[in-house]
DNA sequence: ACCTGAACACCGTTCAAGT
DNA sequence: ACCTGAACACCGTTCAAGT
């Protein structure tokens, strides 16, 4: 079966899914596709665009909008809960979408259409801006990890490490406790951007934005 | 005079700052400091470690919080721009902070203090954990920027790349000349993510706050 | 039109050796 | 204790050549 733009482009998302986005080089892509490294660069130009046609591959399957006459605000919030599922199933995909220097067409058409609903939902074009900027990257569905948990060990290493920490930094110990989706342990658990925690987030903001549209807001400070 | 971890730490700030993160590879730094690469494996264990120094190093040059007994709100506020001035000088810093696999000790001290005026403000611990995932990455001053700024051009380049992209993303280029910070023009000026956004998003956020933790929010979903 | 082989200019890092 | 030289196992990408 021949090389195409599709196979090198899919085969590096398996890749990345599978092995990490470090594992992924040209070389690497190339033996996993049976081939010699240059073979790829007749189908792509070069890494960066390799990466630029992941990113459109994925962004494919976020679910389109919802063309019923829906309310802005579920419409919103659907939209991007299902890109958040989507960049879950491609833990590299976060971060490969953040580096990109321009944006891909699939990316363009994602944020125009994110765009229409809050105008479709009576959003003057300013208030419209400055809440695409303060969405920013959950607009994806992801939330920049801040509290990098530690790796998965037996709850007594977990305990004793939580309590060499709570010497010097006592709030964050207490903070990561307060949020220990364990019943009443003190373990942090792996990983806290977790499904509550990103949608009280998401619904801070959608409730703020609307709040925002409802007194009419306009730019004041230009 | 002698290489010591200071001197490789600031030099290799200084070579970020001037040439970008990308020049920063441990063979330009040497050659920068007059050495051999393998000199600088005696004072800083790998690259990685490297990385955790610089961003220790400008973490460093945030200011301290307030100690007057202000407000919270005006406290964080008044810490969080502090943090973004720094970051605005150090451009590399908000990507590498981001990629760091587990936070440095001045990290921790300026997460943790961040927590302690949440609590000094009378804030709930669970709501205080939810509040710090909320700010992610807005707790250093940045935001991911999603909107990357074509390439100042002529004027005229500029009106005709933004005829074209209307054709396919018209609420894009709506947004983007509604928030263009020109007089009128319809050019997107260079770098959106200016004080004004920033400012408009931390401020929805601290709202947002204030306003769940004077009506005494609690996790409902647990 | 598509793939190959050899080469270039880079990386981070090791090891054994020098002073 | 600190720095050096040579080497290893990688990168992305070029060029000229093969089929």
């Amino acid at each position: 079966m021949a090389l195409n733009r599709d196979r090198v482009l899919h085969a590096a998302v398996a890749l990345a899914d599978d092995n990490g986005i470090d594992a992924l080089s040209m070389r690497n892509l190339a033996q996993e596709l049976g081939v010699v490294p240059m073979a790829l660069y007749k189908h792509v130009a070069n890494k960066e665009q390799l990466l630029d046609g992941m990113v459109d591959a994925i962004v494919a399957e976020i679910d389109p909008p919802a063309t019923d006459g829906t309310d802005w605000k579920p419409a919103v919030r659907q939209r991007i809960l299902s890109a958040r599922k989507v960049l879950l199933r491609h833990p590299w995909a976060s971060r490969v979408i953040e580096s990109r220097a321009t944006p891909t067409p699939a990316v363009l058409d994602y944020i125009n259409s994110l765009i229409g609903m809050f105008l479709a939902g009576g959003f003057s074009l300013p208030l419209t801006h400055q809440v695409m900027h303060t969405l920013g990257s959950r607009m994806w569905g992801f939330t920049q990890e801040l509290f990098p948990s530690p790796p998965v060990t037996d709850p007594e290493a977990a305990a004793a490490a939580m309590a060499m920490l709570g010497a010097r930094w006592p709030h964050i110990v207490q903070i990561a406790t307060a949020g220990a989706h364990t019943e009443g342990g003190l373990i942090v658990g792996g990983g806290c951007d977790d499904q509550f925690e990103f949608e009280f987030a998401l619904d801070l903001l959608l409730d703020g934005f609307d709040r925002l549209h409802r007194e009419g807001w306009a730019a004041t400070s230009r």
